[in-house]
DNA sequence: AATCATTTTCAATATTTTTTGAAAATTTTA
DNA sequence: TAAAATTTTCAAAAAATATTGAAAATGATT
């Protein structure tokens, strides 16, 4: 394979895997685009490489942004505005992560525990089946949010690595 | 609040959610649904529920069950076919993370396994940049999966809880 | 085997999401 | 400060996705 099928592909793949986890397919490929762009790039560089219009180009890169997964570059002598992604993978794991576990893991939680307070009888079965799936919730949420910090440290963390593979 | 508006809530919320994660929102909501009943619950009660047309809910039943999410039931006496869910949290999601490992996960890291095979010059900067993202996609995808292996070993393992808060 | 009950399918329709592109706003240059 | 370059906005159009509902298929009962 030829590195610039190898890039389409990929970025292509990055695109269809984007809209499998919440996100636009679009972004994901203007990300994908700037994570194998050795140079930054302008809008009119990724209207051109993807074929998009440039408020489609405008509008992903706030986003991503946004997102802390894309950095705006002063290019000196230059007038326009160039973006470069993040280039090491664990970092925008690491970004992602925070940023969904606030976006969307936290308020579930706050949300978990106004409904742990629902007013009703516990013999109920009603009662008890909604606040047993209630309180399994939350209490995967603590562990998922201990797991996910743990996943964003095992990088640098040689022990962990070992009790990893031990545990498996 | 009341528990029958804690349970419209809470199906709304969870169909949200699914939103943001891939899912389609009455799939979501279809599985809230049956997680938060006591008893398993046909077709019509599904419809009726959550508004929905019968067609609606045979193709998400039949999605859920896809997924290893509900289950049908046979209820003595009854002609109609029955529905319900796992409603132990941890067993949902590990099925939910085994489906999207072996959905997503997998193709993707042989996709990059073929990438990493590119034809090019390594001293290439474009080549190099390309490389190295691939690359660190795959170590990442290693280690997500033994991670993965872990979140789901771990509800059963009294010694991982203990590690898990010394690391934090 | 005919009738009734239930489930499944799928073309048509409705809804939601994404994209476009031109106008407006902003920034830079002379 | 006027003109040129660039970015941003956003209403309208296009595309993608989800939903309906009625007809067909399947299964159960007499």
């Amino acid at each position: 394979m030829k590195v610039s099928e190898a890039k389409q592909q990929f970025i292509s793949t990055w695109g269809a895997m984007g809209t499998h986890w919440g996100i636009n397919r679009t972004m994901a490929q203007v990300h994908a685009l700037l994570m194998i762009s050795p140079d930054p790039l302008n809008q009119d560089d990724i209207m051109a490489q993807l074929n998009i219009s440039r408020g489609n180009v405008n509008m992903n890169i706030r986003e991503l942004i946004d997102w802390g997964l894309v950095d705006r570059v002063i290019i000196s002598g230059e007038r326009k505005e160039y973006f470069s992604a993040e280039k090491d993978i664990w970092k925008v794991a690491t970004q992602i992560i925070k940023e969904r576990k606030k976006r969307e893991l936290d308020p579930m939680m706050k949300l978990m525990d106004q409904m742990s307070k629902v007013e009703g009888d516990r013999n109920d079965k009603e009662v008890k089946v909604f606040l047993d799936t209630v309180t399994g919730i939350q209490k995967f949420g603590a562990h998922a949010d201990d797991m996910l910090g743990l996943l964003v440290k095992s990088d640098e963390n040689w022990f962990l690595s070992t009790v990893l593979k031990l545990i498996k």
